[in-house]
DNA sequence: AGACTACATATTGTTGAACGATCCTGCAAT
DNA sequence: ATTGCAGGATCGTTCAACAATATGTAGTCT
């Protein structure tokens, strides 16, 4: 045995540190990066990514390539034709519907629990309200967007389910390829700041039910602006 | 144009079979391949799938392998793990806790919508349950368990959503894995034949909220027992 | 002009081999 | 019992090649 007395105490948090460790295989380096483009839109929808020229530019071959590509289109960032290659996504006003009927489902469930709203659910909100607040103070339109889904990630998040925290990411992701066929991306986000804080502050005075309804206001609001512009 | 004038019902009938004729890559049939071996179970939870092993048996290569190991990868069904290989996924109690705390949000929302049940929409269920109820007669235990899901299944398909079937989907096929670790994984399902019976005859009737909460109890009574065996 | 065909070209689908990197096992040394 | 060190097995990634498929173009016929 070893000296400590509270050897399993160290193992364990150590144990927790795993996740920091994991590196990261080419593939899924390739696969940020295309996800990161596409999201910010240098990859428009539509848009034909090549194997050869993406493989060119990146310095990697066809083959990882491809396995990347395998991962963003179950993603549903890209669509993978037989034999005429991956598009980033291009989604229809049914899908932005659909994409709603989701998120009304998802967000305001997590409002619905018997357990109260922790402290610690709450900071995250917290901190995406105040980074929208700066990225709105400096223009930085995209930034504000960024935030503003952060934000909606962490209300989800307060479910504690793992599944669902990637079910939300997966829809916020999908979402951002809709910003892109608008004309101001970066202005959409804009007028949901309040509305957002003013969620927060329904949370953080234990009124769940009320918190609830705002989201939900919220999220016809947005989605009649989205529909809107298609 | 053309001599006919019903020509766009023509067309729009024949749109609906665009799906059968969606070829498939071997990379898509490999995947299929393999996702069926592991939902029947020869292939076990923490069973390693050798690149090497697999891919002669399949006589597909290791590029075309590994691609289909993406997909499995994020279908949930096996787990990636960097220079070790892909294993077959090994469920966690936390896990089922998980699953079951999606599938009590998911499947009774189905029955929450202002729409009435449609006839058609509650055909899928019919079939399920005779389907069940013949497998069951012949002591097809694997098979009732299919035809459950695929109940189950149809239900959450009443919310008309294909992200939320989609979601279903996959929670299923990773329950699915659960049941391989279980005794007697075939006997788990027959008690539930009745109960989704009785749903389904609620939902006949329109008594949509009595339906709903045969649903919850349903869904509760499967976690607990599925706990149990942990 | 318009429609159809045939061919040329580019791209994807899949394979097989190669080589470095990483992990695992067994054994010797402490 | 723990550590250090081969050696072998397997994965990660690349490359080159060829088959299968889609697209573009020119030519032919009406």
């Amino acid at each position: 045995m070893t000296a400590r007395a509270d050897d399993t105490g160290v193992l364990a948090a150590l144990a927790g540190d795993r996740s920091l460790l994991n590196r990261s295989s080419t593939v899924e380096r390739v696969a940020e990066i295309l996800r990161e483009r596409i999201i910010e839109g240098l990859l428009r929808p539509g848009e034909r990514l090549s194997e050869d020229a993406i493989g060119r530019a990146l310095g990697v071959s066809r083959n990882t390539l491809r396995e990347s590509f395998r991962l963003l289109s179950h993603e549903r960032l890209v669509v993978h034709e037989l034999n005429r290659g991956v598009f980033v996504r291009t989604l229809s006003a049914e899908d932005v519907t659909d994409l709603y009927r989701v998120r009304k489902l998802i967000e305001p469930a997590a409002l619905d629990g018997d357990v109260p709203v922790s402290e610690e659910g709450l900071r995250p909100l917290r901190a995406a309200i105040a980074a929208a607040a700066n990225a709105a103070a400096e223009g930085r339109g995209a930034d504000v967007g960024t935030a503003n889904m952060r934000f909606h990630q962490a209300l989800a998040a307060l479910a504690g389910s793992a599944r669902i925290d990637t079910i939300m990411r997966q829809l916020l992701a999908e979402l951002r390829l809709v910003f892109h066929v608008m004309d101001r991306p970066g202005e959409f986000h804009a007028p949901y700041l309040d509305r957002n804080r003013e969620i927060l502050g329904l949370l953080e005075r234990g009124e769940l039910q009320q918190a609830r309804q705002a989201l939900l206001d919220y999220l016809a609001d947005a989605e009649a602006r989205l529909l809107a512009a298609y």
